[in-house]
DNA sequence: ACAGTATGGAGAT
DNA sequence: TCTCCCTACTGTG
């Protein structure tokens, strides 16, 4: 489920597992030896996400990039001494006395340096998951683009983090129209759309799970509020995603899907007007 | 059991 | 624009 949530929950695991201490690394399928070997054994200094890329510093300026892409996935293992088989293509292995984190899947998993992490954070929009963002930017880019808003969300360039599912779910959440080009977009649309994403997405980080319909909203930010979040699993559901053809939530007019870049944008053309 | 699909994006062509 | 990554879940038989 690698939206820039799963990419900042990550991180935040990561650091309670691993900073401050020795690093066991490993590639049991071996495509990743070399990388691994120049990590084994470094202490790790901590873990952070930008958008869906992650960064895990270790010592000697050594980072850690992985980028899950679409099946990429960690699996996260509290074992002692790190007894635990490897099982199907383990591109990379992490472990201490506690843990062992396998890797499998990533499209991107490499150790980069202090400057390539600069570069590749250069190149990413802002991220509505990090208090350094800066929504200016994103704006200044919708606002001179002639590329369809839906579009310009997904693109990690604009805005970092976020994938097709609060791609869909937050113009909807909006009623914009997802054809609507950037220049058509009004500011205060974007604003809205911007502080929507800096609401929900920290649930999404908090929960392990992407939420978007008002009700569970409500419920998890109220459980975030009593301190009882992520002991928790909601209902997994949504007001379009991968609901084509059925009724929407708002009208009733069957839901709609198109293939946009080689995404499937889920829309209510009905509900869906504003810009 | 097996086929189809996907909450991405890199690299080849 | 196509293929790969090669997991995990969903729907069909």
């Amino acid at each position: 489920m690698p939206e820039g949530h799963t990419t900042h929950a990550l991180a935040g695991r990561l650091d309670l597992a691993f900073a401050g201490s020795p690093v066991g690394a490993s590639s049991p399928q071996g495509k990743f030896a070399a990388g691994a070997a120049l990590l084994d054994g470094l202490t790790l200094v901590g873990a952070s996400a930008w958008g869906k890329h992650l960064f895990v510093e270790f010592e000697r300026e050594r980072w850690l990039n992985v980028h899950l892409g679409l099946i990429g996935k960690f699996s996260v293992m509290r074992m002692p001494d790190g007894q635990v088989p490897v099982e199907g293509q383990v591109r990379l292995r992490l472990r201490n006395d506690n843990w062992v984190w396998d890797l499998r899947g990533p499209t991107v998993c490499a150790v980069v340096t202090p400057e390539k992490v600069q570069q590749i954070q250069a190149l990413l929009g802002p991220d509505p998951l990090r208090q350094d963002a800066d929504p200016d930017l994103a704006l200044r880019r919708i606002s001179r683009s002639t590329r369809p808003i839906a579009e310009l969300l997904m693109d990690q360039s604009v805005l970092a983090g976020v994938g097709n599912v609060y791609r869909c779910e937050v113009l909807f959440r909006h009623r914009i129209d997802p054809f609507r080009l950037g220049r058509e977009i009004r500011p205060t649309t974007w604003w809205a759309i911007w502080d929507d994403l800096v609401a929900l997405m920290p649930l999404g980080v908090a929960f392990g799970q992407i939420l978007t319909m008002d009700d569970q909203v409500a419920d998890a930010v109220a459980e975030v509020a009593n301190g009882s979040a992520a002991a928790h699993t909601f209902e997994r559901r949504f007001y379009l995603y991968k609901r084509t053809g059925e009724p929407c939530h708002m009208c009733g007019s069957k839901i709609r899907t198109q293939l946009i870049a080689g995404r499937n944008l889920f829309w209510c053309g009905r509900c869906q007007r504003r810009r």
